[in-house]
DNA sequence: ATTTTGACTTAAG
DNA sequence: GCTTAAGCCAAAA
């Protein structure tokens, strides 16, 4: 495991239920706010899906990106909704639903 | 070690 | 609103 997939497993792991996080914002906490990209690689990548909450990662405006799972992202997408996730269409309400990255 | 790629983002046409 | 282009990062080939 390299340090970087480790923080980034970690914080997408940290994020609470009814809530999302961006690629970006995971990227920041992860140390490499540029680093926006090699997040999705990695969770695309990923091995331990069911450790690792994909579907609570978004796209900076709240789009739901990616996924593999099932349905793709219909099957994201509901499991928000059924989190909790405020949605503005077909994209998550981040105004409502972003997650801090503090606070639960 | 080098090259390619990708679940990103922002700006521009 | 959607497609193109460029820029940055890390992992996989």
């Amino acid at each position: 495991m390299t340090s970087f997939r480790q923080r980034i497993h970690a914080l997408t792991d940290q994020i609470p239920t009814g809530k999302v996080a961006t690629y970006q914002q995971l990227a920041i906490l992860a140390g490499s706010p540029q680093a926006s990209r090699a997040v999705g690689v990695c969770m695309r990548t990923n091995p331990n899906v069911p450790a690792t909450p994909c579907h609570r990662v978004v796209a900076s405006d709240g789009s739901l990106t990616g996924y593999s799972a099932s349905e793709g992202l219909l099957t994201k997408r509901a499991m928000l909704m059924k989190e909790g996730v405020e949605f503005k269409g077909l994209k998550v309400d981040l105004g409502l639903s972003k997650w801090d990255g503090t606070q639960p």
